[in-house]
DNA sequence: CTTGACTCTATACCTAGGTATAGGGTGCAG
DNA sequence: CTGCACCCTATACCTAGGTATAGAGTCAAG
């Protein structure tokens, strides 16, 4: 197989694929005389390991050495538990940080008096002090 | 107050400071005969709201549409509004494609067999094959 | 008057994950 | 043999949000 067909199987582009390889992410590619690249069906389960698990959150440094831990038998499979647990430890603490975000954005949008048509914002004007001091007294953020 | 006592009282290093004025993030800068930038306090307020937005989850180039409406009087609040509304709901979406991913990464630890040293450990064949098919009769992934 | 801390601009570099382009070679059909 | 689709490498470019460096000017103290 060449590599516009592996592309079109795996919806992947030719220059990715290039890239990906380059990176050690696909085994050393066998080559034609011709220099073309030559393919085998592993490459197409290759290539969809590396989606499946940037899917999953794994950058793709992460997915070079999980490639590599897949290569030895037997599997180290406390490593392979260590590596999906410690991802699942990261997402949710995303998951924290911007479930904060979307609290804070929340209070922020019910704060606004919007529709009395005032001069001055209240969601602008949060995002100018916080919320540590009313404004009202202090000057606009563009005084000029 | 020069652009080190403004770094200092920030937190932001004198680069990014300069990076945000060349993105439009600050006012127009004075500037000294010795063409030093010259600040007041208001830039101080200014690189807040840039944190407190960023922190927020607005990109540079969101906070610096924002900063244009902050300059209008009287502010359009709808648009203020609609800003904050609209990011909630990206924020959202975002929760919801991490806990996908924190799913499927708990079904795949689950699934794992480990403890009871076999060759081959089941994270990895998921990743390798997805949930789909059962491998096992498969040639491993590196077969080579 | 020199030294050191500070500032200036312009430019390059960084991570992540690619995409695009230039300039060439290959393979096959007509 | 020409044309076209495909492939090759190397290099540059992209977004985002900066960081780092080179080479020059400024300012205050000693």
């Amino acid at each position: 197989m060449r590599i516009g067909q592996l592309a079109a199987q795996t919806g992947v582009s030719v220059q990715t694929i290039r890239f990906y390889e380059r990176r050690g992410l696909l085994k050393k590619t066998a080559r034609l005389a011709s220099r073309y690249r030559s393919f085998s069906d592993d490459a197409v389960r290759q290539i969809r390991f590396i989606k499946r698990s940037q899917e999953l959150g794994y950058t793709l440094t992460e997915i070079a050495s999980i490639l590599d831990l897949s290569q030895m038998r037997p599997h180290n499979t406390s490593k392979a538990r260590a590596i999906v647990e410690t991802k699942i430890r990261d997402i949710e603490a995303r998951i924290r940080d911007l479930q904060h975000m979307r609290d804070e954005l929340v209070i922020l949008g019910r704060e606004c008096g919007c529709g009395d048509a005032q001069p001055v914002c209240r969601v602008l004007e949060q995002l100018e002090y916080g919320a540590e001091q009313p404004p009202n007294e202090r000057p606009a953020l563009v005084s000029s």
